[in-house]
DNA sequence: TACATTTGTTTAAACGTTTAAGCAAATATA
DNA sequence: TATATTTGCTTAAACGTTTAAACAAATGTA
């Protein structure tokens, strides 16, 4: 009862030619004669043939698949990231195996394993929150496939790298804030430890500087930026003797949480406070008042990411370089920062 | 200088004994020795041994591989669902391999053909919107590996479904809405074709008979159900001579965008009229006013998936039938709808 | 006519596993 | 002691391709 799939032999068998001859008229040999090429197509459409990937990828050593590792899929930006890597790779003939860490580490090493032992041709990944210990990343690189690292990476593994310049994306939305007549502003940001945040981090350090603006400890606190986190962290700024006139949050999910404790607390959003998020979610466009934040390419960022993978195909020896392609962020701004259009 | 993959081979001329032996003993055989057993796992240790997962599928004709297909990964919705299928797959030693037919029939028949290729032992899908024939679906019943399909569902094609009611759930709106005190129901629905949208607007249909309220043409709209597509039909109704009272709109997305031009109108939600989502994305709690909208047990749907899938494997024959596992949604009443607590 | 090249195909090995069948040695059974 | 069973391994084939090498036939060249 079984269904028997049909292969390269059965083919052969029809036609009384070599299963090897079948096997190079589809892939249109030139040392195929015209006339064999299209009998095996004919036979191949009518036996419903499906090439086996399993096979062709086992004898050629390349699976054409490529793994993708995201913190989580739901983020308008990973999506938007994710979608942008399929479409450049499925012309070029490459599928992809996505899958999520929701921030675990854990999760992160059994991806890996998975993707490594599916034989994936290379990995684009966006590192969760909690990695700290590189091994799990060492080992791609030991199995001799490219690694691509997108937003979340890490200098000490030497590998391309994708993302937006978040110091001056800090400078731009400090810069912003202080033409909007802000004074006291506060970061709601990421944990240091993860990169990009403590880029973010340090870029409102040295925005204050510049502009002169008081650097105070208790206006710059860390999380991991959900909508909780914003809450709990917005809370702590307005139970401050000086509450900021601004405040910048490092993601959108907090700056939404953050919003929410404002209004409720029937804080005028920016007259009493000036608000704006970073990642340019679709919701920071909805809500009311809208939300300016950071827009982080992320179309571009899944483009260059396949694009850089594609650069390693067909090489024998990947030989990969801290090589970062750094884009520039834009800043949207929205009601929630703009007092010019609000006067 | 290409890196030299290690392989069972390998580990057996280390150990001066058979690739099989060393098959067996990592499968942890009982015809192995126990000694032989911790030699080999310590010298696949040592040499970084990875499994090949294209060799042990081929031969093993499984390859422990299962194919998502979603309209796209950027909903709540199908994020939600895709996490609870991996979670339940993983554990059982399986991976998902995802891809997003972006709505379009084309892309879809791209995945499924890849999807095959790749040799997934089954697929869990939900169609696109665009989807009417339905020959690419046929194609992965007659390759003799399970079928799943849920929210976006068709019954010709004799496979399992998991999905929510429908049909029922318009009568739970519906009976919310007489119940705030709404006369002039409007629907602003999906495209008939689509089988979930066809039963949403079937039980707007028929609760509007129940309830003895006007059932009235121009009340009653399909589209895509983009947010443009929301503005668009919200505009309409209210050129309409007689407004509607209340909305009820077959997606988030689109109920976004008719909340957005009542609010440029000024029109009062609910009081003047009110609105009721689908979907429950997460922005319909952080818009103002929140919107109410249906929950659709995405994590449920998920595991039921999966669930499903893995009730298959093992079976010789494949022999699907039409078996609908459907669950109850659940209505959010928020502020959108909700005239009692404003009083 | 003799030799070289091109064309169209076949043969056979290989990719890294799994697994049925076989077999010798060790152990149990009578 | 002779026979049966169990233990621990090996051998060899298979999964469905791809591909290097070989080769006969057809065609080209001198």
């Amino acid at each position: 009862m079984k269904k028997k799939k049909t292969t390269i032999k059965d083919i052969a068998s029809v036609l009384n030619i070599s299963a090897a001859a079948v096997s190079k008229a589809l892939h249109n040999d030139s040392r195929i004669s015209e006339k064999t090429k299209i009998a095996v197509r004919q036979v191949a459409e009518n036996l419903q043939y499906q090439p086996n990937h399993l096979a062709s990828a086992l004898r050629s050593g390349k699976s054409h698949l490529v793994g993708v590792i995201v913190p989580r899929t739901n983020s308008n930006f990973f999506s938007s990231v994710i979608q942008n890597i399929e479409e450049v790779l499925n012309k070029k003939g490459y599928s992809i195996i996505i899958t999520q860490s929701n921030e675990s580490y854990q999760k992160e090493c059994d991806s890996i394993d998975t993707l490594l032992y599916t034989q994936v041709d290379g990995i684009i990944a966006s590192m969760a929150n909690e990695t700290v210990d590189l091994s799990a990343y060492e080992k791609i690189k030991s199995k001799g496939i490219p690694l691509i690292l997108f937003d979340r990476g890490e200098n000490d593994l030497n590998v391309d790298y994708i993302g937006i310049d978040d110091y001056n994306s800090s400078h731009l939305i400090v810069e912003h804030l202080v033409e909007n007549g802000c004074k006291r502003i506060a970061h709601i940001g990421g944990y240091k430890r993860t990169r990009i945040f403590n880029n973010r981090i340090r870029g409102y350090i040295d925005a204050l500087k510049k502009h002169h603006l008081p650097l105070d400890d208790e206006l710059l606190t860390e999380s991991g930026l959900t909508i909780e986190d914003g809450r709990g962290k917005m809370l702590e700024l307005l139970s401050l003797d000086t509450q900021p006139d601004a405040v910048y949050v490092a993601g959108d999910y907090a700056a939404l949480g953050a919003l929410q404790v404002l209004k409720e607390k029937n804080i005028r959003i920016p007259e009493d406070i000036a608000l704006v998020g970073f990642g340019n979610e679709p919701f920071t466009d909805m809500v009311t008042p809208r939300i300016s934040s950071v827009h982080q390419h992320s179309a571009e960022i899944g483009k260059q990411a396949a694009n850089t993978f594609l650069k390693y195909v067909g090489q024998d020896a990947i030989d990969q370089q801290l090589n970062k392609i750094i884009l520039n962020a834009e800043l949207i701004v929205r009601d929630s920062s703009n007092k010019k259009t609000s006067l």
